[in-house]
DNA sequence: TTGAAAGCGCTAACAG
DNA sequence: CTGTTAGCGCTTTCAA
């Protein structure tokens, strides 16, 4: 049989315990209770700073912690108080989530605030038992990322665990808790910087305004620019995509090109932008000489197109880190109210707006 | 006291325990050793298929658990097993690990075909005791994308889990398993493919080659290909970057502009590739007329570029989807071997190279 | 201020 | 083929 010791002082252990000079131990509770001539609950009481008890006791067993580097056994733990200390984080593939790898990093330092926690990730499909995951590993609460039908948010809504939504827009279920960016300003700000240019005729890419709130939102913005500075909302301005990715943005591009009146592009996401450019270089190279274009998120990618992308950043790393301090927030503090957070967004200028 | 149920039969519950018209009781396995007459072990013993029993109780058993909806409790089973079925990932954000979505999606696809475990993912950074997490969360294996240090990877390996690295070549440590792509024959149908092209002056754009064996053997099929061709190597057609982002591409870009014989570049990872075509498109709009450049790994922005980058596919996706599954294998088998698996590359050619 | 005892839900011998 | 018993490492009454 071997053991593992986690711990500097090996002899402190081997005074104490049955341990050969080849066996290691994995340090317990009850091995610092008994070289602390103390039960085990106390040295748990001392660690979960329940009740307090003589400043000598807490010191000698404080100090045992830290010489045998013991850490407590969290799956133990987890069974007892019914707690995981795991937050689920789901996202999908289908969008183009180049900021996936930000958000994720976002989270993930943003969680080292908890040292206690952790997060596990999955994607869903069609067949994929998403209750069954979280019932399974006990998760202590959840964050999604995007699009998610309001059916399958309602379902997991029944497991009674603190939801948090990233760039998703719902009726207002409560106890579901939203982050988002600041949308409509966005597109606000994106609209008006192409009109401050002068763009008289200026195009909307977007994906569905009826299927996909975010987008509305976006498109709120752009609607709410044109009316302040005087222009008329032309629905024929208004190119409209299913699917969000480099392909469809070239097919977006080839429309934009049929009109030739159009001086100025907003799209609601970059990576539609990235195909618009390409589809735009093809037949002439003007961006931003005849027509502006402006896109919508910061991802990478902005910066390899020819010219590069002007943008509205919106906070990636931010978002995940701050969603995972407000859902943890709400999972310790057994708090039900419904919270949501706008991540502020900033404009970025670059080539292809440069006039 | 409010308990849970997640079944769809709760009259059957109802009947056999002592839950109220609003109480909801979480189904254990002694729920189901009850209302099916027997004990839990024989429960244990059937979900876990250890010894036969009749085919009478066994499928009683079943049928209830099915009717029941009972999943049993992961934790639980932890801690008695001193399993936890958690695969630990760990990556970090300095490298422009664009790919990073599609790793953690094969991933995340490749551990469904082990229902019972799941992935749990850290970052690290100075401070960071990437130890304790481990033994914290008493995970069953790592792995680990890009470069860390020998250091780092013994220290894990003390903890005797096993280890899988991705994307990264060390002195062979036994019970280590790798993960990688066909590295040197990419550098060399890369580098072939510029030749085929006419290409006499072929410049080399790579990460540190003394400190990044990943590049390194990349670069032995860039050698290997000009010996073949009868091409001399001239050293000061390396171009080495410490950090391999896009700003450090463009720097490259630089450089390369500077010697007026170079017709071809072999560039040992996309986004360096992309720097280096924005800066060369700033000079003169002569890719791929005077000069063709080939990148390596295929990540989303190749296409972004103009002109798009040709580049050698390294099947992220599949690399992420086997290296799971290679990792649950060696734990369920207890499998000490270490393990080394080179994903097939491919060329995809693009703009950049059609000549 | 501390400890004894019970138990979280499961598995693993060992008996029967 | 099945049940009894003990116990994983921790927390949590409750009593001392």
């Amino acid at each position: 049989m071997i053991f593992f010791i986690y711990t500097n002082n090996v002899d402190l252990v081997k005074r104490f315990t049955k341990v050969g000079d080849n066996d290691l131990k994995k340090i317990t509770i009850k091995d610092i209770a008994k070289l602390a001539g103390v039960s085990p609950s106390t040295v748990s009481n001392v660690i979960n700073g329940v009740s307090k008890c003589s400043t000598d006791t807490r010191d000698n067993i404080l100090a045992l912690i830290e010489e045998l580097n013991y850490k407590p056994n969290i799956t133990a733990k987890s069974l007892v108080t019914k707690r995981s200390k795991l937050i689920g984080f789901v996202f999908k593939q289908d969008n183009e989530n180049s900021f996936l790898q930000n958000l994720l990093y976002g989270i993930q330092s943003g969680i080292k605030n908890f040292p206690e926690y952790d997060i596990i990730t999955t994607n869903i499909n069609n067949s994929y038992n998403l209750e069954e995951w979280i019932t399974k590993r006990n998760l202590d609460g959840i964050i999604f990322l995007g699009m998610f039908s309001s059916n399958l948010i309602s379902k997991i809504q029944r497991l009674n665990i603190p939801i948090l939504l990233i760039d998703n827009y719902f009726e207002q279920i409560p106890n579901i808790n939203y982050v988002y960016s600041e949308d409509t300003l966005g597109g606000y700000l994106a609209t008006e910087h192409l009109i401050k240019k002068k763009c008289k005729h200026i195009a909307l890419a977007t994906g569905s305004l009826k299927e996909n709130e975010l987008f509305f939102r976006r498109y709120l913005g752009y609607k709410s620019a044109l009316e302040d500075y005087g222009i008329k909302l032309d629905g024929n301005l208004i190119f409209e995509s299913k699917h969000i990715d480099f392909n469809s943005g070239k097919i977006l591009g080839e429309l934009i090109t049929q009109n030739k009146n159009i001086d100025g592009i907003v799209s609601l996401a970059d990576i539609l932008a990235i195909g618009i450019i390409k589809r735009l270089n093809k037949e002439y190279n003007k961006i931003p000489d005849d027509i502006l274009i402006i896109g919508f998120d910061n991802i990478p990618g902005c910066e390899y197109t020819t010219p590069q992308l002007s943008t509205i950043d919106q906070g990636i790393y931010e978002k995940g880190y701050k969603s995972i301090n407000i859902l943890i927030n709400k999972i310790e503090n057994n708090n039900k109210d419904s919270i949501e957070v706008q991540i502020p967004i900033k404009i970025i200028e670059r080539e292809s707006t440069k006039k």
